[in-house]
DNA sequence: CACGTTCCGTACAGTACTGTACGGAATGTG
DNA sequence: CACATTCCGTACAGTACTGTACGGAACGTG
């Protein structure tokens, strides 16, 4: 399936997969073209094929991260919703589902901000983005500006929490406190029938 | 005040010093011999006076990361109290004062337990060991084991999350908020008088 | 003021990277 | 089956580190 028609060794693909998990579990600095050469099985000429320097992929690898968990999040408060609960539902389909946030990617960086300029910018601008876009959904359903900023903040600022303190939910126990979570967000509690289609959702998703 | 009788250019402590700055805002894989060096004005040579080699320096700054941090907490939560909430306004110092837990160090040791397997042990042990110390001051309060762990994990967990968000709380709005901090912690409100204890020290520390 | 000790400068290996140059093997295309 | 294209192996510089060897300058002590 990833193989092209040639008998290409690793595509370009390859190489950003292995460096992404370099990334997240050995942080940028040690994301280093010889090591996944090898890791890869191939000479270190391949990669200058694909890239034109290590930064390239760095590039490369900031790009994907901003463009998935960014615009998951954005396309997910803006989609419509009757209630301002059936709302803040589908934003959560982000948080319990990996393949709209990658959480451990999102910490990788959020490292990587520390030591660099540049990301820590691009990050912050994310955050932004991320929380006007919660804001902006807020405000669909009647929060003034100021409140539906801080609705925003704390919900976003909830969850990067729970994200930072490593700790795994597994759907089960989402599902138990989720109705909570909706209330202290929201201010108001989601229908039964909000909550049955997020359960469905979720039961769509592995483990 | 730093310099010894001789006439030596860097003490190991200058060394020390000029690592974990580096550590905190770079990451453990650009403390290196060769940059603290030049930094410091020295040869590299110097370094090998002090330390056996580069991991030497590391290990001394997880000694000190652990004795410092770990310690300031489980020395405020031994401390001998009258009632709860002043057992908790204790261990909340360490939360007002930067040079009773070192929070930039904190979790510059955090990154770096993501790569390196023995920091990771440590650290879950020190994680262990400062709920375990916070759970044994509510068990002298009547807690019974389980909801005294809970209430540890909370409070411990609550911290480091805001810690996490890199959201750095003026003084004035810590003791804003501190009442209602204290009384999801501790289940009662604090008393006047202790809460203005507490000012009291707060207002000893600088800004 | 000899003399040992403390600290550091210089010089030498050795390793782990990055990026470049070039050639060649495997494939698709006329 | 020429022939260009795609991809990668090998070889060459060059840089940034680590650790070692050794000598010497500066001070403290008898």
């Amino acid at each position: 399936m990833s193989s092209s028609s040639t008998r290409t060794r690793v595509t370009r693909e390859d190489w950003l997969r292995a460096a992404r998990a370099a990334l997240v579990d050995e942080g940028v600095d040690r994301v280093k073209v010889a090591l996944l050469a090898t890791q890869l099985g191939v000479a270190r000429s391949s990669f200058y094929w694909y890239f034109a320097e290590r930064e390239d992929l760095l590039a490369a690898l900031l790009e994907d991260w901003e463009a998935h968990n960014t615009h998951s999040i954005q396309q997910r408060a803006a989609r419509p919703a009757a209630t301002i609960t059936e709302a803040l539902l589908h934003v959560f389909e982000c948080w319990a589902d990996p393949d709209l946030f990658d959480a451990p990617l999102e910490f990788a960086v959020r490292d990587w901000a520390r030591r660099d300029d540049v990301v820590r910018e691009r990050l912050a601008a994310a955050d932004a983005a991320r929380i006007a876009a919660l804001a902006t959904q807020h405000r669909r359903f009647g929060y003034e500006r100021k409140e539906a900023l801080v609705r925003a903040r704390v919900q976003y600022h909830s969850q990067l929490g729970l994200y930072a303190m490593g700790r795994r939910e597994s759907h089960a126990e989402r599902l138990r406190l989720l109705p909570t979570y909706v209330r202290v967000f929201a201010g108001i509690d989601a229908s039964p029938e909000e909550l049955r289609s997020f359960e469905r959702y979720v039961r769509t998703l592995g483990s």
